[in-house]
Order: structure tokens, then C-alpha cells, then sequence
DNA sequence: TTGACATGGTTCCAAAATAGAACTTATAGT
DNA sequence: ACTATAAGTTCTATTTTGGAACCATGTCAA
């Protein structure tokens, strides 16, 4: 399989692949989830290569995650907002924060928190099914290939 | 930044990138949540290559995501096996399917679905606060610096 | 007892991705 | 004219990944 083929793939997991399996993506997508926006607050915040930033953001617009939108004339300069679909990515990072914070533990505290935008407390993530409200786990859940579903 | 030293990162998003922030690993819990242990089965199923398979399976094991375990003597042969921590990461890719099937369409229909164990319906995943119950979106969540908390 | 098969790897070389640093372009301000 | 800003591009070195062959340890059948 070639990298460049994920998008072409039919499992959505590898699709996803396409996305977050490499260096940065995800750390970019944080980033512009925290609010910034600009070529070098990028490349300064997380230390990437202005090389790789460049060839990620073209990614992620490609991609529909995010796009570059020219925030004044003369000269005309641009920078990088998340779509609605960029946007909808959150509760995934949401979700792998929490997982990560629980299960790759470290000495010091993260750096960010999410919080209620309205209550401003702090949140305690959980998936679950949208229809019953039941908690979703590898154990109440099964994977089962499309063909046999119906 | 250095690649080995993301398991060092204070942020959790950092340790997660250092997880699934590289091609195959992501597919391979997909493969191991789907039931495959083996290592022979990994390599034909995903087409990477052995040496590949062998370094991830070997990193999934550092991180405490899979355990490698005999399942005969005389030749012993060893299999991989999701430990608790890989099971828990079961919700962030059903939240990343998801996310992937509705934001990168594809002609085809994804070659499986998640289902409930119990009843066997299709399941709608959807991140919500533990407490309150509230669906959790971009929107609903703000990302603070943690030092801005207290 | 020998030769094919099974299965979890390792080794080696080529190709592709990433790191690191310098350079480019367009314009404003002094 | 000179300096600063800010989004990129270009170039070379290093690291990661791809591809194929090989290795280790045993079983089973002839």
C-alpha cells in the first residue's frame, strides 16, 4: 500500500491514517484548536521545519481539515483556520487526550485543560451511543465486517 | 523535538502523536481489535513489511498497548494481544471512524461496522460529558492553558 | 534421516520522508 | 536605501520505510 493511496481506501480507519499518521498532524490540529492561526506561531510553537509545516498545511487543506484565508492586503498575507470539518475532528483529540492522559502517564501535568465553555468546569469525556446513551467500550461494543451486518 | 522523546512530553496530545503518529500503528489496533493476533496475519492482512510489523509490534509493547504472549511450546510461538490500555483506546478509534466516515466520504462502504454487543444494532458514537450528559463539540469545549485554571 | 512446511522473526540495500539551515518575495516604515 | 515582517521555498544530511531474501526452531511425512 502507498501512503498516498489512504485517501483512496475504503476502511475509514485507514482514511483516518491518511490524516494523523504522521509527524505534526495532530500536534498542528492542537494547536489550531488552541486558537492559533499563523504560519510561524505554528512553526515557532512546535519546533517543525518551516519545510514540513508548509507541506502539512497544504495536507490539511487538501484534506478539507483546514483553509488558508488571506488576513490582509499588502502584502497580502495568509493564514490557516479550521473547517466545519477541521472543526468536527475535536471530539476525537478530546477523546485521545483523555485516553492518553490515563494511559501514558507522565511526572508533569498537561499543559491545557478542556472546561465547559459554558460552566468552566472541567469535563470527563465519554463515548457513548447516541440512541441508548450506553457507555461505548472495547467490551460492549463488537467490530463486525460490513458484509455480514445484513 | 525528537521522535523518541514524545513519550516525554508534558502534553498528552504529544504521547498520543508518539503512538499513532506514524503509518501502520493505527491499522494494526484496527486489525487487533478485529480479533487478529498473529503475527503472520498482521503482515498478510495490512501488506507492510515484516520489518516494520516487527518495530511497531515491539513499540506497541513498550507503550503497554499489546503484550506478546506464547500460545504454544515445541517451537514456542508467540502471539500480540491487547493489553487493558490498548482496549481502552477502543473509543477513539470508534470517535475516529466515525469522524472519518462522515468527513472523508469514499465511494465504497466501509468494509465493517461496530455494532452493540448486546443487541447488535449499528451504533451513533458521541462524546459527552460523564457529568452532565452534554454533548461535547468544539463548540461546547474550550482548550485552557493549565496554569489559567486555578 | 531427509526434505518440505510452518511461523515469528532478522538482515541488507534502495527509496522516501523529515530535520536543519539558508534563501526568496512582497511590502511597510524610517 | 536600509531594516523589519511574515509566509513560504530550496538545498543537503539524516532517519524512516519499502522490498526482498534469509534465519531459527521445530513438526510431519516419506
Amino acid at each position: 500500500m502507498k501512503w498516498n493511496d489512504l485517501n483512496d481506501e475504503s476502511c475509514p480507519m485507514a482514511r483516518a491514517m491518511g490524516v494523523v499518521g504522521d509527524r505534526w498532524t495532530l500536534l498542528i490540529l492542537r494547536d489550531a484548536m488552541s486558537g492559533i492561526r499563523r504560519f510561524d506561531q505554528f512553526q515557532e510553537n512546535l519546533g517543525i521545519t518551516r519545510h514540513v509545516l508548509a507541506e502539512r498545511l497544504k495536507k490539511l487543506e487538501a484534506l478539507g481539515l483546514m483553509r488558508r484565508e488571506p488576513y490582509q492586503d499588502r502584502p497580502v498575507r495568509y493564514d490557516y483556520r479550521l473547517t466545519r470539518a477541521g472543526k468536527e475532528f475535536a471530539p476525537v483529540m478530546l477523546a485521545m487526550t483523555d485516553w492518553a492522559a490515563r494511559n501514558l502517564p507522565h511526572d508533569d501535568p498537561a499543559p491545557f485543560r478542556f472546561v465547559a465553555r459554558d460552566t468552566g468546569t472541567e469535563i470527563e469525556p465519554a463515548l457513548t451511543d447516541r440512541l441508548t446513551g450506553q457507555e461505548l467500550t472495547y467490551r460492549s461494543v463488537r467490530m463486525v465486517p460490513a458484509n455480514k451486518v445484513r
